[in-house]
DNA sequence: CTGTTAGCGCGTTCAT
DNA sequence: ATGAACGCGCTAACAG
């Protein structure tokens, strides 16, 4: 028993095997009767359609690649989950590779993404610069996710598209909680500084406090690198040095916990001692001890735009989407300011 | 500019094409000049091996279909992170969906896969039996990770084979390390009934006790469902039964932090009123407040001996294999033993 | 609208 | 050991 072809459709139907074809692809009208036929004869042998021939004759891939920093980072897992979820409605395959927060190895795999003819790539918080992108990918339809990279000016400006929550604005709302508790020292802990997330988030920091009429203090602002370990490290020095303040706003959870790492192991207590949020809302985060308050992003949604936009970019269509929301998630980690003993 | 194929270079090596692909593919000995010959004109061209037309050829699919719970589970990233990085060593693509926790989107999923003709399939925890499996993939090579889906014993013994840690044992040193601290009254959180990997740490707990020569309790074990959520019932609802005990030895991590939250809730600090330990040692374990004590299982290279082992199932070779080592990692959650006032 | 013809780039019989 | 011929299953270009 051979495996039953469009062929064999074909000659069962009374048509010719392109008529199949187009029939399987819906690429033109085709008359009721023989569209009857066709589904008859489909039904009749038990035809299955095979894309991988289909892929092999019209040298597309069907596939759209992923490079993330790696696997395990809680919120590249749930943007992965999204994309998932809509791409095989569309009959693509995702291929995802990891950076491992390697920038050569970024460059690496677009360029094997090219060769190996993705329909279209999506860089979720890269490390290269858009110039960089756009000379590998050429004109694939490439689209930036989360961070996106930095744009090298002393090169040609090349904008990509990408899709981003509004930072800036997080970033405001988490110290204006902050603000609003009575808190007057606030420790930032920022990003990376060639993030323009992270640098956005440490704008909103210092347009609340200026709203607020308190001066920025360039002592309560140290970099976490996104980084739980760093941030402790961070937030132990600041703690040695004898530098007072009541709360602390970290640029993404992970600094966040870092952080709580870093008072717990000082005996101080949160929220009582001190108050801290964090950005991002990861799965971990309300179970972290105490839960933590922080900014939402619905990584999930994030991930459905981006893929959702990447398929009108193949397709030719132009991309229509949204900015997902951001909102603030109170838990227990902060609490209103009361002077210490 | 067209693409140039194998028979661009069999022209210019002057050989025919069959041999160029016999040189490829290493399939059999060829004349020293000819190779030579080939290397020069593969060079010469800027000749590109495409896989896509080889697989066509062979209706092979030269990829490997993963089946897990969720991409966000945070052990399960790591294992796709080890699958990942020897997969692709050896020409193989990885395609991973997940079941969403679902059996039937299980079930769907493995028959999508025998259709595509995966060369072989990974099942990362699943929840359908094993002869279900059996009779979906046929004798297609098929690898069971982690805990194994429940034998139906009213059908056929159908044995798939299975990479697993030994969690009697892990169930054994946790509870010992309890044992060693001075507790007695010890709970243990279970997984789920159907679970063998949480009914083998439950084995390792009972037989752990028993050399201590303490009576088992059944009052002591509440069923977690590795989740962290149940788990943190389940300790809630202990402590206001008013159920005495000193340590908690859950399941999983997730169990454990779930418990840690419920003590925290009631007040109870860890580890001076209770000690807990967890199994796992997911990568957040080391950041919850007090760090958590654990059975470190390497997930990473779990991953990566099921895909060799799944790359030998493939090649027919004998899968030689060697089960991982667990081990403790003592961190901040346990300590020794103190009557409470 | 539909059928015919000609590939896609490679693997795999057969012979020799 | 090597070449010729054919096949994989489908799409695309061209006629009509």
């Amino acid at each position: 028993m051979k495996k039953v072809t469009h062929k064999d459709v074909a000659k069962l139907a009374g048509v010719s095997p392109s008529t199949v074809s187009r029939y399987i692809n819906r690429s033109s009208f085709i008359d009721k009767v023989k569209v009857d036929a066709i589904e008859k004869a489909i039904a009749e042998l038990g035809y299955k359609y095979t894309k991988r021939a289909a892929i092999n004759a019209t040298l597309r891939s069907m596939k759209v690649g992923v490079v993330a920093a790696s696997y395990d980072s809680p919120h590249i897992s749930c943007i992965l989950a999204g994309i998932n979820k809509v791409i095989i409605q569309h009959g693509y395959e995702l291929r995802i590779e990891i950076t491992q927060w390697k920038t050569e190895r970024e460059l690496k795999l677009l360029k094997q993404f090219v060769t190996e003819k993705m329909d279209a790539i999506i860089v979720i918080g890269g490390h290269s610069s858009e110039s960089e992108i756009k000379a590998i990918t050429k004109n694939l339809p490439v689209l930036l996710l989360g961070t996106p990279a930095l744009t090298n000016s002393a090169l040609i400006a090349t904008h990509l598209p990408q899709i981003r929550i509004d930072n800036e604005l997080g970033g405001y709302m988490a110290t204006n909680h902050l603000l609003q508790l009575g808190h007057r020292k606030i420790v930032h802990i920022k990003g990376p500084e060639e993030n323009a997330d992270a640098n956005q988030r440490l704008l909103g920091y210092k347009r609340s406090l200026e709203s607020a009429g308190i001066p920025f203090d360039e002592k309560l602002v140290v970099n976490g690198h996104f980084s739980l370990s760093i941030s402790q490290n961070e937030i132990s020095q600041l703690l040695n040095k004898g530098i007072e303040f009541s709360a602390i706003f970290a640029a993404s959870d992970e600094s966040a916990i870092g952080a709580m790492q870093a008072l717990y192991q000082h005996g101080l207590a949160i929220p009582d001692d001190i108050s801290v949020i964090g950005f991002d809302n990861l799965p971990i985060s309300s179970f972290v001890i105490p839960p933590l308050t922080t900014i939402h992003q619905p990584f999930e949604e994030l991930g459905e735009i981006a893929i959702q936009y990447s398929l009108d970019l193949i397709s030719g269509n132009k991309p229509k989407y949204s900015i997902p929301i951001i909102n603030i998630v109170v838990r227990d980690s902060t609490k209103a300011f009361s002077a210490r003993d």
